[in-house]
RNA sequence: GCCGGUGUGGUGGAAUAGGUAGACACAGGGGACUUAAAAUCCCCCGGUAGCGAUACCGUACCGGUUCGAGUCCGGUCACCGGCACCA
């Protein structure tokens, strides 16, 4: 009989849509809970991409190989839906974005289940549905409530393409993430998440959960703590400019100051500064310039010179010029840098340049060729006054206590993290539910009427002045202030598309629920995540935002975990052939359709995970995915060479039971590829040796989490359903016995002076002399060994002998 | 520039704690079966030399530690990812 793969997935789907197999009971106390995770997909118009199937298949066999384990599991499924490729469809082809959204959403699900994951397709979410959405909106309140979200008028990028506003975070290489266009700064009231109150916790935390050592890193350095000291100089009108530094050891060496172009202090000066026309200019192209243009001058420093005003040393009480260049970012510290140029190298750059002194206070270096910065014991204080002879590790604590003592400045801890800029001016996103009123300023919503819901429109496109489409429904946007009764208007800025995936997980838990985000019973029964596995591109915003918001759950005590999830592993992309990026343009994008038409779902399943170590990225090749069919097909063939002997054959009872150990770990480590590749080797050694039914059993459980559907078809046809009464899935997994792992004989390399000359067959476990004896009895090391004398064994029990000689 | 990661056959990739490099596959070659093809089954498959047993070389490159290095240490190069004048 053929292996139908058609048939047989459509069978066992159909099967598994009605008998629910995969349904989470929510407290369950007779079992331990698996809460297994991977990040919800974006429903694009291109439907899945081959890219899809590798989180969502290791995650499958990892849930499945769970279940058999006598687990309750979670493992859910959603979708995140806004944003702004669906909005930029509705667009340009004029259709609501819901129903683009609704569209995308059945092609996803129905390629989804093609695959046959074991997905609770029950608990399916959606962040645009008002029934999600409304708590989304329901978090950000309370976070109003608490402080944490706040409008403020600060500089942020501005994409000019999408006209809107992009979070720091969001802008790479100077570009804006999603379009590509350049980012400009422009000044707008913005609402703000503060996520920076929560620096220290998102920092701590992370020694609390089991991430791989990659991605707490990236978590580390993007929160970017760094304990330094604040100086404040004084500037000659009078004015305080207070600097940041790290190393206020060097605070002798400074010999000018430099503000930042987007300092306030500048706008203040103008009737002072007696360059203003050209100072202004400067502040104007520094505006214009985006990060990208930033850094590519990065090389040449850029600088005006302020006449009319300038620097005291707070120490020396000396004169010293100020500057503003674009090298000094307003977002970090004070937005003022001290000059240091002996032991800084921008600083060195920008003083070589404009014909600056350089002034060597650590000795070690020669300061006139470049800047010194090495901050050990090498380098010893000098024209520093009382620090002199210091080292600078005794350096920067003395004087940081001397400049707290006097007055003129403080320990200062500074994180790179900076606060979310929340505010989107587009339609496709949760509406911000707040308004504006004249008496009373801004007033939230009540929660009684949330969800807010999106107002029909007929244009999605953002307006000329880059407020929200929204802005332009009148009837909407008017209205009565919650508070005062009187004439309002609703806030028409929507959420970033980071909102809704914040939070997602605890809906997962209990995603009917109409009175609560989720309710404390399902959240202490499902939480923490026990296993998420996400991609690196998402290490950084979103792996921080959720666990952001959750901290802040936590403390309004809607959660009773400090962290969302327990475990956090990563995959490698799938690229395309010849290794490179799957794209539309390159016209090298597979569709996992196509593969499951021609080979099936188990095929690509198998595949998928065989193809390499799912950590890397590694390349897709349709050639090779014939072998994972070949194999299958191996599999299938085994049914009609098992003897009936329902018991383990003793010729394969060693490689069984080892199989069952390799696959096991194999399965909990994420190495796929070499559990399949154990698999193989066990079916080679089946055609070789001949097996018993009791062999075929151990194969289809332990591939079961891999080819499911295959699996139950052959479970059924061998009477094993019958005989238990249970699907192959349904059952216990199988369990090896150390002792059995083993053979009785080990093959040996025989090494001379390190050099690989022959190998023995012995027993296991035997000792030096026995092992001797063997390989003195082998032709080819009897040969080698001819004129020498053994001076030195080196036995490594059952893997080698290494013999050491010389000539005699 | 900084941080992190990776360099292994024609290809994808294996190789717990330093212990037989190339498991398992793909491609390729040979054979069996077949009228033929497909499918299936069996064998070979890092390089050089040799009919051959075998010898030497071989995990990006240079050096070191060690009885023994793909694995550890120092340096160099290349590629990938992230961040970027973070003071």
């Amino acid at each position: 009989m053929k292996y139908d793969f058609a048939a047989i997935e459509k069978k066992w789907q159909q099967n598994w849509e009605q008998s629910k197999p995969y349904a989470a009971v929510t407290g369950e106390t007779d079992k331990p809970k698996f809460y297994g995770l991977i990040e919800f997909p974006y429903p694009s118009g291109q439907g899945l991409h081959v890219g899809h199937p590798r989180p969502f298949t290791a995650m499958d066999i990892i849930t499945r190989k769970k279940r058999m384990e006598g687990y309750n599991v979670l493992y859910p499924i959603g979708f995140d839906a806004f944003g702004l490729p669906t909005e930029n469809y509705a667009i340009k082809n004029h259709v609501h974005p819901a129903i683009v959204t609704k569209k995308n959403i059945e092609n996803f699900t129905s390629q989804l289940k093609m695959l046959g994951y074991g997905f609770d397709w029950d608990r399916c979410i959606d962040t645009t549905d008002p029934q999600y959405y409304k708590w989304t909106q329901w978090i950000f309140l309370q976070m109003y409530k608490h402080g944490l979200a706040y409008k403020t008028t600060m500089p942020v990028n501005w994409c000019t393409s999408c006209k809107c506003v992009l979070a720091n975070e969001e802008v790479v290489d100077g570009v804006c993430e999603r379009c590509g266009s350049p980012v400009v700064r422009k000044e707008k009231s913005q609402w703000m998440l503060a996520i920076t109150k929560y620096a220290e916790r998102l920092l701590n935390d992370l020694d609390e959960v089991d991430y791989i050592e990659r991605v707490k890193t990236q978590q580390r350095n993007w929160i970017g703590k760094s304990e330094g000291t604040e100086v404040d100089f004084t500037a000659t009108n009078g004015d305080k400019l207070t600097v940041y530094t790290t190393r206020c050891d060097t605070l002798f060496g400074v010999t000018y100051l430099v503000l930042s172009p987007e300092h306030e202090i500048l706008k203040k000066w103008k009737d002072q500064i007696v360059n203003w026309a050209e100072v202004e200019d400067y502040m104007l192209q520094a505006a214009r310039k985006s990060d990208l243009e930033r850094t590519d001058l990065a090389k040449d420093k850029s600088g005006v010179r302020l006449q009319g005003i300038e620097g005291v040393h707070p120490v020396s009480g000396k004169h010293i010029p100020i500057f503003v260049s674009d090298y000094v970012l307003i977002t970090y510290g004070t937005g003022i840098v001290m000059g240091v140029p002996g032991h800084d190298q921008r600083d060195w750059d920008f003083a070589t340049k404009f014909g600056l002194p350089i002034v060597e206070v650590v000795q070690g270096g020669d300061v006139t060729k470049e800047a010194f910065t090495i901050k050990d014991d090498t380098g010893i204080m000098v024209n520093s006054g009382f620090l002199n002879g210091m080292t600078v590790r005794a350096a920067i604590p003395a004087m940081k206590q001397y400049v707290t003592e006097k007055g003129i400045g403080r320990p200062k801890t500074n994180y790179k993290l900076r606060d979310w800029v929340f505010s989107r001016q587009r339609y496709w996103g949760e509406p911000i539910p707040m308004v504006n009123c004249p008496q009373c300023g801004w007033v939230p919503v009540p929660e009684e009427e949330l969800p807010l819901v999106l107002p029909q429109v007929e244009n999605y496109e953002p307006t000329d002045d880059g407020e929200s489409p929204i802005s332009k429904m009148t009837d909407w946007v008017n209205t009565k202030c919650p508070k005062c009764g009187g004439k309002a208007k609703r806030e028409t800025d929507t959420m970033p598309q980071w909102a809704g995936s914040s939070w997602y997980f605890l809906r997962y838990m209990d995603p009917k629920n109409d009175t609560a985000p989720v309710s404390p019973e399902a959240e202490r029964y499902w939480g923490p995540v026990d296993w998420y596995n996400g991609g690196m591109e998402h290490t950084t915003l979103h792996l921080l935002y959720s666990r952001f918001w959750h901290k802040f759950l936590y403390d309004i005590g809607v959660v009773h975990t400090k962290e969302p999830y327990a475990k956090r592993t990563s995959h490698g992309m799938i690229l395309g052939e010849g290794g490179e990026k799957m794209s539309k343009s390159r016209g090298n994008v597979v569709n996992p359709n196509d593969i499951v038409d021609q080979y099936g779902a188990d095929t690509m399943r198998l595949h998928i995970m065989f193809i390499g170590d799912f950590e890397k990225a590694v390349s897709w090749s349709n050639e090779a995915v014939k072998g994972s069919k070949r194999f299958l097909d191996r599999c299938w063939n085994l049914m009609e060479l098992a003897t009936d002997d329902p018991e383990i054959s003793e010729k394969n009872m060693a490689t069984v039971h080892r199989t069952i150990k390799k696959v096991s770990a194999d399965i909990d480590e994420l190495k796929m590829n070499t559990a399949i590749a154990a698999l193989m080797a066990m079916v080679n050694e089946f055609y070789a040796n001949g097996l018993t039914h009791g062999d075929l059993e151990v194969l289809m459980l332990l591939l079961s989490p891999f080819a499911p559907h295959m699996v139950e078809e052959m479970w059924e046809l061998t009477g094993f359903a019958a005989q238990y009464g249970k699907m192959a899935m349904q059952m216990p997994w199988p369990q090896y016995d150390e002792a059995k792992t083993v053979e009785s004989t080990v093959e040996m390399a025989v090494q001379i002076k390190g050099k690989l000359r022959g190998t023995v067959t012995v027993p296991v476990d035997s000792d030096e002399a026995a092992v001797l004896a063997a390989a003195k009895a082998n032709e080819r090391v009897a040969k080698s060994l001819e004129g020498m004398e053994i001076v030195k064994t080196i036995l490594v029990k059952n893997k080698l002998i290494n013999l050491i000689v010389k000539p005699c």
